[in-house]
DNA sequence: ATGGACCCTGTAGTCACTACAGGGTCAAGC
DNA sequence: GCTTGACCCTGTAGTGACTACAGGGTCCAT
């Protein structure tokens, strides 16, 4: 059980200090034990923690779905069907992302096509934007 | 000059009536005048205005760039270069965004394709999230 | 005169952090 | 033994772009 301190655990983790206390406040990670002077101790059980919800939060999981997925991991012999529906739950949400942002791209990409660079008066961009 | 309410310009937009009153807090739109009774009492010129504001926003445009674009878009004989520079900053985090979904979707769609629906023993999805 | 639809202000909540302020702890160097 | 500086602590407030009340006022029709 090596003792880690949270800026060691900040740094294997890439996540800020302050991010991991967030973490813990908001209930996503176990608070940890505390050295005689009050700092928080972590172990590599910590590590791997907050490893796996930094790699869900990447992979552009919520903070609520990670609760979840935590909690599931926990339950071994559970059917792992429920991870699915949250994977698949993200995926729809990234898919409807990238249709809505393609969308955005297209229209934006013709309309600096038009710019003509002229004066704001006969500004395409901003006459698109005009009622 | 028509008296419109904030309720009526709210629905002519497509904008919630708390919405109008934030941009109005935030300086993004002008205070109207107001009635006897303390209402708000807009006109044609906010009409269009909070127009171009949802325009804007429905093409990705933050809030501070429309209230540059709103700016620029008064000084009429300034040449339009800058609203192009904005457009194109846009346009950028637009694609950046697209990048970076596009390739979180292809990750996620690998892990469930390796779902072979067993238990959280061994699950893909979590061991591709464990440490 | 009363009901309901609308309006007002002000504040707090959302998400996932981030950034202080104002202090305490610890190890190294002098 | 003392100081310096890096680290840590709590608590609060800020970010963007809204959204959602609470607790009241106004207006118009019945």
């Amino acid at each position: 059980m090596a003792h880690i301190s949270i800026g060691d655990l900040a740094q294997r983790t890439g996540t800020k200090v302050e991010t991991i206390r967030y973490y813990e406040r908001i209930g996503l990670l176990q608070a940890p034990a505390r050295t005689a002077g009050n700092y928080r101790s972590y172990d590599e059980a910590h590590l791997g923690r907050l490893s796996f919800v930094r790699r869900a939060r990447d992979l552009g999981f919520s903070l609520d779905q990670i609760r979840e997925l935590l909690s599931l991991s926990d339950e071994r012999d559970r059917s792992c069907e429920a991870v699915d529906v949250i994977a698949r739950q993200n995926l729809a949400a990234i898919e409807r992302k990238i249709r809505n942002l393609t969308a955005l791209r297209d229209e934006l990409t013709d309309l600096l096509d038009q710019c003509r660079r002229g004066t704001v008066a006969d500004c395409r961009i901003l006459d698109a934007l005009a009622p």
